[in-house]
RNA sequence: GCCCGGGUGGUGGAAUGGCAGACACAAGGGACUUAAAAUCCCUUGGGGAGAAAUCCCCGUGCGGGUUCGACCCCCGCCCCGGGCACCA
């Protein structure tokens, strides 16, 4: 037989979420309509892309603090978005359909009606009018179109250029899609290897934002560690040009560096060895050895050239270039510790202050010349790579390194031997797939030039295919619709399709609007949404760092430009919510068999105490580990709340408790509300629900010490708990008559007053070591709390008799004796 | 190597300069019950003294410092997690 459940969730949950269903209750007001005269928030998720697995509790979580912030606002009198939506392109779906015939777009449907599902017990106040599908052409027509402006805005283009390509998804992934790993690079999805590859592919000029994109960081409200992420990705770098000319030619090196302040110390100068001009440098004695080089250096890996190469190879190329600032006469190099992907592909080492120049020079016997030292403290023989005072400089002698900078450079450019420059890691974004399942680019080919489509030609949609395989050549399937992709009059369409993000890049402001099918949103509905600063609160996983939070403040920045935004960043304000371990502590996974199912849990404990346990588990950002025993804990929690208003029959039945009073809350049970109310209120506004969720239970055990429990008290609890439990808080409230929904209640409030008590301990120490109490009331001066003491009967024994040198008081607080 | 987090009872965590361990979980004891489950009550950082009420000592990764007072602020280390990594 199986055991009873605590109190009936199974019954009342449902019910509930029918009964908000049909009030319509969470419906965000447009502007002009009834409610929208109120103040708005816009608390927005991540949205999910719809997987086979379901929803596991990670997702859970951050859903579940959106919830409960979006609640609580609703009952401060806010006008509230809170939108839910599918991600829905993507690999998955095309694989699933390469293996078993089935179209991505049933698979997709399937999956979404899942999430939904799932989704809808627990009870969260979606507005689900407003529910969008990224792969639905009345979405993706909106995303072409904006892929329309970036492309007539010239920041949409086709290179040919070395690119990554990962074989096992049959596809090009951007920078941002590829990890470093000890196996080498691989795709940030499904871990495969990934190769360069040159390939003719779309690029969107994202670099062209990079100041922007860094600057901008700092109107934010995110993590500091994931602006860090952003800022290290873009990895801007001040430095300066230097032309070296060659000896015996007027041709010329040109290099990068961060630390013109050192050129009087630069002894040679090194290309990687895929800059254009090794070949014409290398003299003939040294032809066979640097050709040798180059064909060792392109057969190795990446990683061979960066993570385990501990020594520093490289070959002279006999021949030599002419120090601008000494005229000196130095050595050019090839070596792989040099990059070609960045800066000019070429540097002038300074190897007593640079550690891999320095390590370099040591291999090769290269001459070291000291032209910095420390500020304070000697040189040393070594490499110094910090700042300093430049000596043996010339004009730098005894300046600081900043100083000495501006002033290199100065005489750089006034020589036309160099310039000012700044440079940025962060490259173009790749933005072509080999894939089916994307949106189309809305892109015609007549021969080797591309041509836009017209707006009114939106959506373009995805033709029908029966197999959905990507050549192994790299051609993408829609290669094989013929008669989509060739034209009557012999253009043809453009057969990549966007990545998987472009749709997340935008879909924040579709919400605002999202029934429009006349633009893209209406102007006036996104100056209100996004109004203040974009969104007001935006959760998600921190695995997007680079990916959709980059790409997302790019299209939203071109966005603005063409003034069709008015915000210039889109979210404001970002958490993301730490990752759930499994019960054991490790990671959840599906081979590690330590997954939590939602639906399980819900079936078994209801989405209640789901949502309680996993707000009380610790804070939102951190990692935690399930507990099935604290799970049980919050089902008890609730049970005890159901058992405050209700008792149970011989029968089995629940009927009011008769432990119930009309009566008006004595003193005590007054501010242990105000005390619970406070607490709450301001743990909600600062995210921090673990604690809310604890001043909740402070409140219950007192409320369940009473002998006669007064409804208007319970009434005021069932408010409080409505954000985080709202299905028990509807039962409560209508068991004891109170009108209407709870969830539409208003926020509860108390009086500061209430939340004094009427005597206040105050501990009192001796020399920092707590020796005793005393009572006394809580506004009491110090001058009162010091006579207090004075001729308190216990200061003999505190003190041991010693005199009293110094009291320390703080009223509220502490007292602190001290007797030396 | 560099950057960002973090380290508190048996466990999850609370306390951002003022009584360390709120609130839970687990454990132990008790009540109710034929019994079990559920529920309710009590104890619970470690050590020591006492018949007891009580009292004393130690305690927030380690070592220093500032302060009447430090989990909290400062300096130096150790460990764990995440990110970046030959970017000149």
């Amino acid at each position: 037989m199986p055991t009873r459940a605590p109190y009936p969730f199974a019954q009342i949950e449902p019910s509930w979420q029918k009964a908000w269903a049909q009030a319509d209750c969470f419906r965000a007001a447009q502007p002009g309509e009834a409610g929208s005269e109120k103040p708005k928030k816009y608390i927005l998720d991540m949205f999910p892309y719809p997987s086979g697995a379901g929803l596991h509790v990670g997702h859970l979580e951050g859903y579940t603090a959106t919830d409960i912030i979006s609640r609580y606002w609703r009952m401060r009198g806010h006008n509230v978005l809170h939108p839910m939506g599918w991600d829905a392109f993507g690999l998955p779906a095309e694989q699933h359909a390469v293996q078993t015939g089935t179209h991505p777009r049933l698979t997709t449907k399937k999956n979404i009606d899942n999430f939904r599902r799932q989704i809808q017990a627990m009870g969260f106040s979606y507005d689900w009018s407003r529910e969008i599908d990224t792969t639905d052409p009345k979405y993706f027509r909106w995303t072409q179109w904006i892929f329309l402006k970036l492309y007539n805005k010239g920041l949409a283009y086709v290179a040919e250029a070395p690119v990554w390509y990962c074989p096992a998804l049959g596809t090009v992934l951007a920078n941002e899609e590829v990890l470093t790993t000890p196996e080498g690079p691989r795709s940030e999805r499904g871990n495969h290897p990934v190769e360069r590859r040159p390939m003719r592919q779309w690029m969107l000029k994202i670099t062209a934002y990079a100041e922007r994109l860094l600057q901008d960081l700092d109107l934010l409200e995110w993590p500091e560690s994931l602006k860090e992420m952003q800022r290290n990705w873009i990895g801007k770098s001040e430095g300066a040009e230097v032309d070296f000319t060659l000896v015996g030619s007027d041709e010329k090196i040109t290099v990068y560096t961060t630390r013109p302040d050192t050129l009087f110390g630069a002894t040679y100068v090194v290309l990687a060895p895929e800059h254009p001009l090794v070949s014409s440098l290398t003299s003939p004695a040294q032809r066979e050895s640097v050709e040798k080089y180059r064909q060792e250096s392109a057969s190795k890996s990446d990683l061979e050239r960066t993570e385990l190469a501990k020594t520093k190879t490289g070959t002279p190329l006999g021949s030599f270039v002419v120090n601008p600032v000494n005229g000196e006469k130095i050595p050019i190099w090839v070596a792989d510790y040099v990059l070609a992907s960045y800066g000019t592909g070429a540097v002038m080492a300074v190897p007593a202050h640079d550690e891999r120049d320095f390590e370099f020079a040591e291999k090769f016997s290269l001459p070291i010349r000291h032209v910095i030292r420390p500020e304070s403290g000697k040189s040393e023989a070594g490499c110094f790579a910090d700042d300093g005072i430049n000596v043996d400089s010339g004009f730098l002698d005894g300046l600081k390194t900043p100083e000495a900078k501006i002033r290199m450079t100065e005489w750089l450019e006034k020589k036309g031997q160099g310039r000012h420059q700044v440079r940025y890691k962060l490259r173009d974004w790749l933005f072509s797939r080999q894939r089916y399942w994307g949106e189309p680019f809305p892109i015609l080919w007549r021969g080797e030039t591309h041509e836009p489509l017209s707006d009114c030609d939106l959506p373009l949609t995805l033709p029908e295919l029966s197999d959905y395989q990507p050549s192994p050549s790299g051609e993408p399937p829609l290669a094989k619709a013929n008669s989509w992709r060739i034209m009557p009059d012999g253009r043809t369409r453009e057969t990549n399709t966007m990545p998987q993000w472009a749709g997340s890049c935008w879909y924040y402001l579709r919400f605002c609007d999202p029934r429009n099918d006349q633009a893209s949103w209406g102007a006036q509905a996104e100056k209100y949404w996004m109004g203040g600063g974009g969104v007001d609160l935006y959760v998600g996983g921190a695995e997007h760092a680079v990916l959709h939070l980059l790409y997302a403040r790019f299209w939203h920045k071109v966005l603005f430009d063409l003034q069709l935004v008015s915000q210039p960043e889109p979210f404001r304000r970002l958490v993301n919510q730490g990752i759930i371990l499994g019960e054991d502590n490790r990671k959840m996974s599906k081979s590690v068999g330590n997954v939590v199912n939602p639906d399980e849990v819900i079936a078994e404990h209801g989405a209640d105490a789901l949502r309680v346990f996993e707000m009380f588990m610790g804070p939102l950002e951190q990692m935690k580990p399930w507990s099935s025993k604290g799970m049980e804990g919050a089902v008890r929690f609730l049970s005890r709340i159901w058992r405050l208003v209700c008792e149970e029959t011989d029968t089995g039945e629940w009927v009011p408790s008769t432990h119930l009073s009309e009566d008006a809350p004595d003193k005590e049970t007054t501010r242990a509300l105000a005390k619970a109310t406070a607490k709450v209120t301001t743990d909600i506004e600062g995210l921090q629900l673990n604690t809310a969720i604890s001043a909740l239970m402070i409140l219950v055990n007192h409320l369940t010490s009473l002998p006669k429990r007064p409804k208007g008290a319970l009434l005021h609890l069932a408010r409080l708990l409505s954000p985080f439990a709202p299905h028990l808080a509807e039962e409560v409230h209508q068991r004891l008559g109170g009108k209407g929904l709870v969830s539409l209640a208003e926020w509860p409030s108390y009086r500061a007053e209430d939340l004094q008590d009427d005597i206040l301990e105050l501990p009192v120490q001796v020399n920092s070591r707590l020796k005793g109490k005393i009572q006394i009331h809580p506004q009491a001066t110090r001058e009162e709390i010091e006579s207090m003491i004075r001729g308190h009967s216990d200061l003999e024994a505190w003190t041991g008799g010693k005199s009293i040198q110094k009291i320390i008081i703080v009223p509220g607080r502490i007292v602190n004796l001290i007797c030396p």
